[in-house]
DNA sequence: ATTCTAACA
DNA sequence: TGTTAGAA
């Protein structure tokens, strides 16, 4: 394998996450590591990043299904405008919009949306 | 020895 | 998610 990959066994050690969780989020295109020749996968540097960027998230309360809906589905800018609604301090009653709701459940909202939009910006450029 | 897929307590 | 069987 090349220089700056790593077969599963090492990114377990790095990030401390389970072979099965590692796969797990690779079945949510969380992650897309390159595979050899034997199929085994190979994982990028950025991809490390990543799943450690993952359990943070995990960490500070976000749901998996929100994590996936943030760093899969959402282009720059809806990510963007979900920022700025936040950031003008609107405030809207969960019933009215119980998907919304469900994606940021934290108080360090604001922080958790720079280190997302951080993540989109990156997307592009590799 | 490691990793992979599929499947189920 | 954990774990395991059987293949690669």
């Amino acid at each position: 394998m090349r220089t700056g990959e790593y077969p599963i066994g090492e990114v377990k050690e790095r990030t401390g996450l389970t072979e099965r969780r590692i796969r797990y989020y690779e079945s949510l295109n969380l992650i897309r590591p390159r595979r050899s020749e034997g199929n085994q996968r190979l994982y990028s540097e950025r991809d490390i990043e990543r799943l450690l960027e993952i359990k943070r998230l995990l960490d500070g309360g976000l749901s998996l299904r929100a994590i996936r809906n943030q760093m899969v589905q959402p282009s720059a800018d809806e990510v963007e405008r979900d920022a700025e609604s936040y950031f003008e301090g609107k405030r809207i009653a969960h019933g009215a919009r119980p998907h919304q709701a469900s994606l940021y459940p934290l108080k360090d909202r604001a922080a958790i949306i720079r280190r997302l939009l951080r993540d989109q910006d990156r997307e592009d450029g590799e």
